[in-house]
DNA sequence: TTTTTTTGTTACCGTTTTATAACTGCTCCA
DNA sequence: TGGAGCAGTTATAAAACGGTAACAAAAAAA
């Protein structure tokens, strides 16, 4: 399941993306209407997030651009007071709208509720890969170019996982060790020590790091 | 940002408000059920941590009662094993949960999650130029003409990000402490060394800076 | 149970970043 | 004229950070 998050607020965005991912939806973003319909076009997404307000060409043109080629379902995310934009991106044939601001939660039961009348099925997230790097997230195993290089713990695999969902991009130490081990554990001492571990398993040199890049002061990155 | 705290353990809810102070809020407190909804009302804080177990009148249905009025978000504190309460207060719309005990900095790394995903865009995103000079803020890396010039530490980067955000203004010394250390630290000697460093990092020739300039007696300010 | 694997904890080291202090020259104003 | 305050510079001390390692605790497997 593919999903295209069209949005200029890139803190929102991320909250949205990480909220889907969690809900197993592979995302895809766009942050101004011409940029999402060449998403659209380039990645044929399974769902659209479209933020109304959008720089360069408005969420409700590229709503009646996209309609008039598919019926990709759209939800739309609006501020409250917008009731037109609102009705009239309903006329366009999106298919929900969600007033910011919203919870994940509320956000996820809207996509799973549109989908479910789209009667798609769930989603089954494939292999995630790097380069020549393949990860089987359900079996915690590590391929390069077909043979197996490692064998992950569970935690190596989250995150390498949260790496691998959002290749090129740099987390934050304190996002990592949150989707790592959730509201509760997790420190810096263990990120670092988990970093540590899972360069051994899959870099070739260990202390010059081709895959994981460490962004000092502010967290790691995964090479495009 | 205020931030209602509530919680009947008095002990507990010092250890939270000094956290959340460091951070940067104005705290104010609430003991038990009916106060805290007595001081949302009055108080109209921007966040709300509360207790599930309350005298008086339960965290569950300050929660409802609150949510009945408005979205002002809440993260529930609960003791392991509540799954129950932490279920039903999501579904009440509870932003999320802590469970006891926690480390301040998870408190504070939620709380600003949380207040992410619901503040709307307070600034334009997209990379912050000024002239030829691009600012990374993921990466705290700047460009000059698409080349890497430099790498900036956090501090610098701050700095540089809220020169660039209000780029031809002239911005106080004090306004800039706050921003860049928070309410509690910086001085300025600290800003001074700050700029004087970021000087040399992005300017050709520091000591005649072409892109930050001093303001004598007020601040400083980022040419156009 | 015992053994093995995984995860958490702590410590050390070299480096970078940040804080602090001191010195300079300048301007303003009595 | 001289001192106070401010901004730039320089130097140094303190703290934070990231990689590494060893070991203990906890969990999983045998």
């Amino acid at each position: 399941m593919k999903a295209l998050i069209v949005d200029d607020d890139l803190a929102l965005a991320d909250v949205v993306s990480f909220a889907l991912r969690r809900a197993g939806f592979e995302v895809i973003k766009a942050y101004d209407g011409q940029m999402a319909l060449d998403r659209w076009q380039a990645d044929s997404p399974d769902l659209i997030i479209l933020d109304l307000n959008l720089p360069k060409l408005d969420g409700l043109s590229v709503c009646r651009r996209i309609r008039a080629q598919a019926d990709t379902p759209i939800i739309m995310l609006t501020v409250r007071g917008d009731e037109d934009d609102i009705v009239q991106g309903l006329q366009l044939g999106a298919d929900d709208y969600i007033v910011k601001p919203f919870s994940p939660r509320q956000l996820v039961a809207r996509v799973e509720a549109v989908l479910r009348r789209y009667g798609s099925p769930p989603n089954a997230p494939g292999p995630l890969t790097v380069g020549d790097l393949t990860l089987d997230t359900s079996r915690c195993t590590v391929f390069r170019a077909g043979e197996l290089v490692a064998k992950l713990t569970r935690l190596e695999c989250r995150l390498l996982e949260i790496l691998l969902l959002n290749r090129g991009q740099v987390l934050s130490t304190d996002g990592l060790i949150d989707h790592i081990w959730g509201p509760q554990g997790g420190d810096r001492d263990m990120l670092k020590q988990l970093v540590y571990r899972l360069r051994r398993k899959i870099e070739d040199s260990p202390s010059n790091p081709v895959y994981i890049e460490t962004i000092p002061g502010v967290g790691y990155s995964l090479a495009i």
